[in-house]
DNA sequence: CAGAATCCCACTCGATACTG
DNA sequence: CAGTATCGAGTGGGATTCTG
């Protein structure tokens, strides 16, 4: 058996597991580039994130804003307006979740054909 | 609004995002970043992702090797014995996930801190 | 040992309708 | 516009038991 590198997101007790089940997720993936892109309001994030439904990126942005990841600003204003931005602690994250974006996409086509030849053989 | 990177996976229908639906995932995180260190049996990889239970673990190798991410070795062998391995392609996927899950890990203080600020504002 | 099978709960997520 | 409320189907995931 190799050894193993130390990682304490690999014990169940650590609490940095709550926060990999969080960054580990496509939705939060999907926002988080969004956003690095600047400042946003709810629905042009609501278009960017193709599919998401409003009350799933409802939740999102505000597990991410509980997080410490993105900031919420109200401008009191007719028709409201709502901006989501990346904290600095969220642009630390966009070089990571962008890169599995990347990956997902560089590799769609070996993914695609090794689910083809997987499928084949049952 | 801000320019948005020309990004396939964030369309619904690109099925680059189904890849991304499996990547983005905290067990397929942990065992890739697991199988990273080398070949490794099932067993070992129970204990090495810590309170994983034998039934997510069978469902997250299956995905992944139907994905093309991890190769499976039966040796025909009483008591049976079977190891798991990472492909060419999973080897790819080790960075990406290794950088989310360093994530986790660095910036465990700032998340915890994040929310207990938010906590005490509800 | 490495799973398959079963049961079942909790949560995710989408659709729809409504509100400030 | 930016949500919230509610409902319901589907899925994730744990516990337990059984098998080659």
């Amino acid at each position: 058996m190799p050894q193993l590198p130390a990682f304490d997101v690999m014990t169940a007790t650590c609490p940095s597991r709550t926060s990999l089940a969080r960054i580990a997720n496509k939705w939060t993936a999907m926002v988080v580039i969004a956003l690095s892109a600047g400042q946003m309001r709810f629905r042009d994030l609501r278009s960017a994130v193709d599919g998401i439904s409003a009350k799933v990126l409802t939740e999102t942005l505000r597990d991410l804003e509980r997080d410490g990841i993105v900031t919420r600003h109200v401008y009191a204003e007719v028709p409201p307006r709502v901006e989501y931005e990346l904290t600095a602690l969220g642009h630390t994250l966009h070089a990571p979740l962008q890169a599995l974006g990347r990956w997902a996409e560089d590799h769609i086509t070996e993914v695609l054909a090794a689910r083809e030849a997987y499928d084949a053989r049952q």
